[in-house]
DNA sequence: CGGTTTCTTGACCGTACTCAAGTTACGTGG
DNA sequence: CCACGTAACTTGAGTACGGTCAAGAAACCG
């Protein structure tokens, strides 16, 4: 049973990466796998929030609805990410799984116990939290004062894999799993302004567009400009 | 010097609470009292992360500028809110004192120290986090999704006190002591819009403009609908 | 009481949304 | 491997919601 958490491949991403390898067992012990195909939810907006997820492979996005279906994307979530802070009592998004996901679930109790045992993993959850909470504030500046041109820009950014060569900046590329659907949703943006917004990126030369789901950064410095306006 | 921490208003109120009387000692060695007049910066963003803050008195804004000027207001602090969780090496964002605040400062080290020895207060920082969060989320979806309306109807919600009784529900009144400025860099609006809508509201009886920053809700459940369209 | 700031209201404008048509990509079965 | 059907995406035309600019009223303060 220890082997599952030992050779899980996004632990060392994952919050588990704070529980060492000798401790494995208890880690083991409390947590159960499962799978989602995709469209399927993982978690539903307003249940109880019994348990924490950690995802462990593939991707999902978080979500909130309002009851006549205007949707609104909080983030996307891929391996190693931990799932369930965002929560008092009951969950405050949805979480839906993109292409087929699976994740390890954890009762809240059982994770309150591993945390007073292990205060490494607490630690490291506030911090989490910390982070998580930084990006929010991020979207909220966006969704509140950005322009369609800026929200793109700045999404495509935040896409791009970090370089280990900054100078070499010439050529990134972004890969887009998700739809121009969720896009919009994520920037509170339709569709149409997506794809209009990204295709006026392609003729200014900020990006190509290769296929529908990959871009290619053309001026990373440019594109910083549109994103973050001034500065 | 335990006195400050033990007739502290805002005790109750903030993390602080989770510290019995008999530790205050350690609580109060670790912090110290600041003063800030309207207008001044508790913390600036991008600054590094050395402290957190609980404000003791008064009123204060968190907020983000972009370089030309816009500025989204993320939320605002009172009595007993903590502040600094959002912040992984640096403040994600400013706080600027509205009225003239109190508040503690407490270093980052200390306040490591201070979890370890009572695993309580970390617990509470982190259920404080995922209320932020949660609080986050649901100003995502406004920003994202809701008409000015929606916005400005939810805001008054949220600044409508808890009544006791639910059913008494004919008059309920919201202190709103934030300027419209503020109010618009808060809901992602500008000034305009706010005033025109908040007339807009009163002409249909939903609300009644008794002051500037006295808003009297004449029609509890509509404002519900109103803010939360459909259900 | 005068000066300043805040708020309200009006007229006009522009960005992003809506509606609609057409195109491209993709999966399935023949 | 291609034909077909569906889903995803792009593009265009027209519209509307909220922004901008401007003037005037109300509140605040020394």
């Amino acid at each position: 049973m220890v082997a599952r958490c030992a050779r899980c491949d996004a632990r060392g991403a994952s919050v588990c990466a704070e529980i060492a390898d000798d401790d494995l067992v208890h880690l083991a012990r409390a947590t159960t796998q499962i799978i989602r195909m995709p469209g399927q939810l993982l978690v539903e907006e307003g249940a109880p929030a019994h348990d924490f997820f950690t995802i462990t492979s593939g991707n999902a996005k978080l979500f909130k609805l309002l009851s006549d279906g205007r949707r609104q994307i909080m983030s996307f979530a891929g391996p190693g990410d931990f799932i369930g802070l965002a929560a008092s009592d009951v969950h405050a998004a949805s979480v839906e799984a993109i292409d087929t996901i699976t994740a390890c679930r954890i009762p809240r109790t059982r994770m309150h116990a591993l945390m007073t045992r292990f205060p490494e993993l607490e630690h490291r959850l506030l911090r989490e939290a910390g982070r998580e909470l930084s990006r929010a504030q991020s979207q909220i500046l966006l969704l509140g004062r950005k322009t369609a041109r800026e929200r793109v820009a700045s999404f495509l950014l935040s896409h791009v894999p970090p370089s280990g060569h900054a100078m070499c900046a010439a050529e990134r590329f972004a890969a887009l799993p998700m739809t121009r659907a969720d896009i919009a949703d994520y920037l509170g943006l339709t569709i149409e302004t997506v794809s209009r917004t990204l295709s006026q990126l392609g003729r200014d030369q900020v990006i190509a567009l290769d296929a529908q789901h990959a871009v290619r950064v053309l001026d990373f410095e440019r594109l910083q400009t549109i994103a973050t306006p001034g500065s």
